[in-house]
DNA sequence: TTGAAAGCGCTAACAT
DNA sequence: ATGTTAGCGCTTTCAA
């Protein structure tokens, strides 16, 4: 691949405006220390030159490339199809656009295989640091980038290394207000389905759930609680195990689960929000549709995805995590509406 | 962003094995001019020290980056919904662990705006190439990129300048195909539904439709044809202003158009494939499920999307366009399994 | 077959 | 306020 064949250096502008390379360098890099005139001078040599500093010098001067990894442990087609990324990526684009950097995504399918990529190429100092996304197995990942010296943000995952830096949700606090919400209004029996024990926000969420039954003098009853799958599918297994008689609100820790709760109620014949309540946890843009609409909390994804850019752009050496707040959007499966309506 | 603490250079790793730097740079990049028993002791104190080649540096002097630019004209959340590119995007996945590239998403919302960062970034000789998708404006941005002296593949969108790398599908001979075989099942009055002109592939889809036509001896007739947004709700506009009695098949030139073709014609009480059959084209593995199952033309998306990694990754002179075979795909739609049945 | 030396284009410390 | 100089880590002639 050939360069720009009209490919300029600095020491090049330099003649042109009659100044050195380095003050042309100044110029560029908004140093104070140059004279507005012929900053000026050189300012329009630039513009008429079309001139571009070339980055692999710059990186390898700097040793900063501008360019950060998103690692997935995903397919890149997987990915594609889930509105939880598709918000990640929307946050970190706008993050990148809010720095000067470029992002690449890096699917892993696992610890192994095509992640020697990411090890060849990311520890290669071609890339400044690493967006890594939850997962159940994000941890090895973790660390053998941070055996790699890597500038690292995880989000949507807690981690127990104190050094890596993170971005996530407050899962505990939304799920308990969504609890709340319902028992404020006037349910008793309220349930539990949530993601199995190894999607650590979905533990969170259950503990969440905990709190605000705790908080209103309630006995936790497993009759009502249910772990599976974090899909639709999942869901609908959990709530048809679920006796109707037994519950009449249930906090559903996803949106695509509760997407199978629905599923399973109505199939049994059993009424949203009048005989089952529910309020879902996500609330994505792209998210599914329900009819009635789904109460759920909701997540700032986008914003996660454009803060962990920020952590990453920033050298401040503080690891301080960024949980970022959830709120509760009211739509009819909760039954608020009826409930104002019947009293 | 602090480098690895530990990082080596090629002087080190030289000094640890007794050689030069130069025999060290030899061993790394497989010069044949090195004793295999020096060579082994290089390999050896690599391994030891986990050594990686400093890439900007190697830019700098190779200007290579070994990264590729994925520029699209869509919001970043828009183009996750897409399967159409959620295939591309797979393909050049795969070509570039193919190649070993890295390649990084540059969403452009216009030719304006966030496009600055392209033709900051990319144009800085960080990026060795760049695959630009199809667009209503691609036009523009393809020559504001050839400009810039950039390497570049076109894909999905014939293009003029006859440099430019390109990567396609047979979209004319594909349609041509499609409506040969309602042709061939009986049909005689076979329409056309497809995206309005400003989408080229639209017009080549159009040219296969007649095609077809002239090689059955038929005649074009307006009345069955229409153009519309290539989307669901195009489809069904489209479909809604022709009168069932006049065709007995359509060929909708894109799947999610065909969607709204069968929900216009299901409204209005048509049975597909009993009364109007319905051929499709696109075949996304994400794309649209239909009852009965749609008969579509399949267009190798993922393929192109790796071909166009390999394109750039080869130096290969050659502009010759690559233009992939589509195939049909039979489903329901079509009335293929009605035919046999009665005859 | 190997080493020495030059230089890619840039930044930054130092000198003026 | 500006120029000079010394590298950053690598590849690649050119000598030996």
């Amino acid at each position: 691949m050939t360069q720009n064949s009209t490919d300029l250096t600095l020491e090049q502008i330099g003649k042109q405006a009659g100044v050195s390379r380095s003050t042309v360098s100044r110029v560029l890099n908004d140093h104070p220390d140059v004279r507005s005139e012929v900053r000026a001078r050189v300012k329009a040599v630039i513009e008429d030159t079309g001139y571009m500093p070339n980055q692999a010098a710059r990186a390898l001067v700097s040793s900063r490339t501008g360019l950060i990894g998103l690692v997935m442990l995903t397919e890149v087609d997987e990915l594609f199809g889930d509105p939880y990324y598709s918000a990640l990526v929307k946050g970190i684009q706008l993050g990148c656009l809010d720095h000067g950097l470029i992002f690449s995504i890096f699917p892993v399918h696992g610890p192994e295989g095509p992640s020697d990529v990411l090890t060849t190429q990311i520890a290669q100092g071609f890339i400044d640091g690493v967006i890594v996304t939850a997962g159940p197995r994000s941890d090895r990942l973790v660390s053998r980038l941070r055996a790699r010296n890597k500038r690292l943000v995880v989000v949507g995952h807690p981690v127990d290394d104190v050094d890596v830096l993170r971005v996530d949700v407050e899962n505990r606090a939304g799920s308990a207000t969504a609890v709340k919400h319902l028992l404020d209004l006037g349910r008793s029996r309220v349930g539990f389905i949530g993601p199995s024990a190894e999607y650590l926000y979905g533990t969170e969420r259950f503990d969440g759930y905990k709190d605000a039954l705790a908080a209103a003098g309630r006995e936790v009853d497993d009759v009502l609680i249910r772990f599976e799958d974090p899909t639709t599918e999942g869901g609908y297994r959990a709530a048809s195990t679920i006796l109707p008689g037994d519950v009449d609100a249930i906090h559903v820790a996803t949106d695509p689960m509760a997407v199978g709760v629905f599923r399973s109620l109505t199939e049994r014949g059993v009424r949203i929000p009048h005989d089952v309540a529910i309020v879902g946890f996500d609330g994505l843009d792209r998210g599914p549709q329900l009819e009635p609409s789904l109460t759920t909390v909701v997540q700032p994804v986008t914003e996660v995805g454009r803060m962990a850019v920020a952590l990453l752009a920033n050298d401040s050496p503080s690891t301080e995590p960024i949980i970022l707040p959830t709120s509760l959007r009211i739509g009819g499966s909760c039954g608020a509406s009826d409930f104002l309506h019947n009293r």
